[in-house]
DNA sequence: TTGAAAGCGCTAACAT
DNA sequence: ATGTTAGCGCTTTCAA
């Protein structure tokens, strides 16, 4: 196959043009505005190109000259790695791409070790706007971002940033849908399943104290959307227990409903504020021979592919729309004057999780 | 929350060391090189640059002048969010952000439509490498790429490619071994699904003439590896039925399935160069009444977890260290002086779709 | 249609 | 410890 000097650079646009004689204006436009020259000039400019193995204009001084670099920045809250396991990233990656290739710009991920405070990463970064997918409120890599002189749309959270364009769902009423759902059916004593709430690793019961030090506002929100549903039905937060978990997988979601289930074995609905913790849930009901949804119900959130697999009741939300929005709302060449909020409809998937509690079951065959 | 000026930039780093009465150098080493100004002064430049709003130098510009961009571009065959959907792909991602994550180096995605044979995308990216993930050989993409001054690695295809990286595995054996494990199980009729040959669209049966011109050498050499295993058995390729499939999706290995086993219901064994299209192959025996396997052995290739949930019988490839292998050996500060090759292991996974002939199950019960 | 001049914003020698 | 001097490679008025 065809071999070139992979190494270094010699030839520049400077280079070229002394080469042929002519001015470094033409063999810009020889590039960027071929009809800026005569057909047989512009072929002439090109051939020495080939033979000098100029490659082009470079990519990174045109950006310093024309103020854009072409590419989008995404900064995510957890490591980079993680988006690609996490179902609800990947589909968001895929909308957001696919606006980007829409628009022909690239899509740069940016290195963010949430370990390390490392902000220089951001500053780094040769983006023209940043799309930033639910981190939390103090991320100070979040903060580094607001810091650059270019657009931002949010995805979900952080909330009511001055200045910054968002992408959600309505999460408050999605939860108090599902909410209604659960204490339609006749369910009472709930327990929920929640994802991290600080950016501090802390895994058990979170007590109202703590979930109202919470820096992710979108678990605040869906916290808040249970809390007002059950309390249509007289049931207050205060005896509603919340277990909390910082990693988000399967295994932490059943390790969570272990440990929740034996302190309140009387529960008859547990609520996940995610699918992934859900299935989590269902797995170690499954495993301990707990029936579902007859012993127990389980909701999740989100709508994944897998949940819907397990038929599992749960909130869908459009991930995949949210990320082409987001790219759009940022590409938008539109009025940036005002910061723009875009809310996508959700919708409560009813699978066969979810059933009215026992005692309820008796009362009606009883009837 | 906190607002800042997201609109202009009226700050750079001349006006903040002029504002302070300072050099460029000071306010340049403020930011790059903190032990070279006294804490004092270096707090009262900060400090300044907070009150001016100065966010800190430009990227671009530094990258223009450090000649580095912090950053890695992924070249991929198809569409930019495809990428997000195959699992195998996905997996490779996962394990080059791993990498990159690592170095501190960005992950640009390059916005390529295979449609658009528009290589300007390619000329766009402000990147220090590039990593080439399974192309053909003729992708214009990937020959803007070679132009390119910048370190290249390839993933998978083209394979051979003068002064370029490249991390793989052994297809051919690979798929030998599939072969003699089926060729070991009695069978000596087969079919074979495979995935495109060429740049152009084609669905169908792809006989011996097609299969030679295509610019896919992962394929090319995993059909190599079957038809030597079968030769072994004095099958000969010419009698072995190959249908390829444009697409790689599951529907699209649902429809070679249903297309290749009409037009020979003989075989016994529906070989798939890829896990995706044998669980299209599954769906559709499933769906047909077709027993698996005890009327039809089905095999696929990668080893994703949907394939191991379905029990199916592959070979399975290190996806993820392919892409993390990619990733170090360009970001490797190491010999660049000779080209690298990175063979990674495979691993028959026999799983539950394979199994004897029906005709040998009727001859050993006889016995 | 082509060329000359003027930077884009920054960093890295090399002084001091 | 701080400043001076040169560009990095390119695009873009403006003039010829």
């Amino acid at each position: 196959m065809s071999g070139a000097p992979h190494t270094r650079r010699p030839a520049t646009l400077a280079s070229l043009a002394a080469e042929l004689g002519v001015s470094r204006t033409t063999v810009s436009n020889a590039y960027n505005r071929p009809d800026q020259l005569s057909a047989p000039l512009r072929a002439r400019v090109l051939e020495a190109a080939r033979r000098l193995g100029y490659p082009g204009p470079d990519p990174v001084a045109r950006s310093l000259r024309t103020r854009r670099a072409g590419a989008v920045g995404l900064l995510l809250t957890e490591a980079l790695s993680y988006a690609f396991r996490d179902p609800v990233a990947t589909g968001f990656l895929e909308g957001l791409a696919l606006a980007c290739e829409q628009a022909g710009q690239g899509l740069l991920l940016v290195p963010v070790s949430p370990e390390h405070a490392d902000v220089t990463a951001v500053h780094q970064a040769g983006v023209d706007g940043f799309v930033v997918y639910s981190v939390r409120e103090d991320d100070p890599h979040f903060l580094a971002v607001l810091q650059r002189p270019v657009p931002t749309v949010v995805c979900d959270q952080p909330i009511g940033v001055e200045g910054v364009d968002r992408v959600g769902v309505d999460d408050r009423a999605a939860m108090l849908g599902m909410a209604r759902h659960l204490t339609g059916l006749g369910h009472r004593r709930f327990g929920v399943l929640c994802m991290r709430l600080t950016a501090h690793r802390h895994d058990g019961p979170a007590d109202e104290a703590r979930q109202a030090q919470t820096s992710y506002p979108v678990q605040r929100t869906r916290l808040a959307g249970l809390r007002d549903g059950f309390a249509e039905v007289g049931v207050t937060w205060a005896e509603v227990p919340v277990h909390e978990r910082f990693e988000h997988t399967i295994d932490a979601g059943a390790a969570a409903a272990a440990e929740l289930l034996a302190a309140h074995p009387d529960i008859t609905a547990l609520v996940c504020t995610s699918d992934i913790l859900a299935l989590g849930a269902l797995r170690y009901a499954v495993q301990h021979g707990l029936g579902v949804p007859e012993e127990l119900t389980i909701t999740g959130f989100d709508g994944v592919p897998e949940a819907e697999r397990a038929g599992l009741t749960t909130v869908r939300q459009p991930v995949r729309d949210k990320g082409q929005v987001a790219g759009e709302l940022l590409l938008e060449r539109g009025d940036r004057s005002k910061p723009r909020q875009v809310i996508l409809p959700t919708e409560l998937v009813v699978g066969t999780t979810s059933k009215a509690p026992r005692a309820l079951h008796r009362f009606f065959s009883g009837w």
